[in-house]
DNA sequence: ATGGCAGTGCCTCACTGA
């Protein structure tokens, strides 16, 4: 089985990469981020995705944010949002399949650190790592996947002297992502990557991805009963490379 | 090396993203 988490930057803009690419890897299950599109413009997908044998379940909004969740494979206990826990922007979806829990996020991204942006994304990583926390007691078998927003070291960012300390790779963010490691998750792409310039993000100005200037804040966190399973992480840059691309490009586990 | 790109929406700009 083959779970993935991608940022499409607007599902509408982007259906077609989407559904060419699950055709193509014929990937099992596919966390979404930055859907832009209400629940309206959402119900009208479940069509498009079941011709190809994909159930479809979202969690949108009108604009901005939206998360989705999209199975080859039943999904059970839908869970939108962060239970208690007031948010009226839409960055959450959980579902059980086959037996792993999979919880799609899409973390705020904080703007920088002096914006109240900064404020909500701290409080918001403490909620998360609280439902996180709570979700392991149940399901043995979980993957946080999504847009984290955050560089998780040095070597993430394409250049250091200008990243550290900056948003998405300040101290405060990455003992939030350490929080969630600490909770027994593993960052599954460095479990078996350790090469350097390896990235999920790229800028659309100055040629950053011709440039390979990019940011790997894209992850998908496994439990360690999850972790004894998953057999390999890969970054597929290949739709970055299409015409009219998301920003982000996809990320995948594959599971014994 | 971030003004410069891209998407959305009460759309000839403002807001957001990372």
């Amino acid at each position: 089985m083959q779970i993935a988490t991608w940022n499409v930057n607007s599902l509408k803009v982007r259906l077609p990469h989407v559904l060419d690419w699950l055709q193509t890897t014929g990937c099992d299950v596919l966390g979404l981020q930055e859907l832009k599109m209400d629940n309206a413009a959402n119900a009208k997908l479940v069509a498009e995705f079941a011709a190809i044998g994909y159930n479809y379940v979202y969690n949108g909004q009108k604009t901005y944010n939206g998360v989705a969740l999209i199975s080859k494979h039943p999904l059970e206990n839908i869970v939108m949002d962060i239970p208690e826990y007031e948010d009226v922007q839409k960055r959450v979806i959980a579902a059980t399949i086959n037996g792993v829990r999979v919880i799609c996020a899409y973390i705020v991204n904080g703007e920088s650190l002096t914006s109240d942006k900064y404020q909500y994304k701290l409080a918001w990583l403490s909620q998360l790592q609280r439902y996180v926390a709570a979700e392991l007691a149940v399901y043995p078998e979980l993957v946080l996947l999504g847009d984290y927003n955050i560089a998780p070291e040095a070597r993430d960012t394409y250049a250091p002297q200008i990243w550290e300390g900056q948003v998405l790779c300040s101290a405060p963010e990455r003992a939030a992502f350490q929080g969630l490691i600490d909770l027994g998750l593993t960052d599954s792409f460095r479990h078996f990557n350790q090469e350097e310039r390896q990235f999920t993000w790229w800028d659309y100005r100055n040629m950053a991805f011709r440039r390979k200037q990019g940011l790997r804040i894209d992850h998908l966190l496994a439990s360690s009963a999850l972790m004894a399973r998953v057999s390999s992480c890969v970054i597929d840059t290949a739709p970055r490379k299409l015409e009219r691309p998301s920003d982000h490009t996809p990320v995948i586990i594959t599971l014994n």
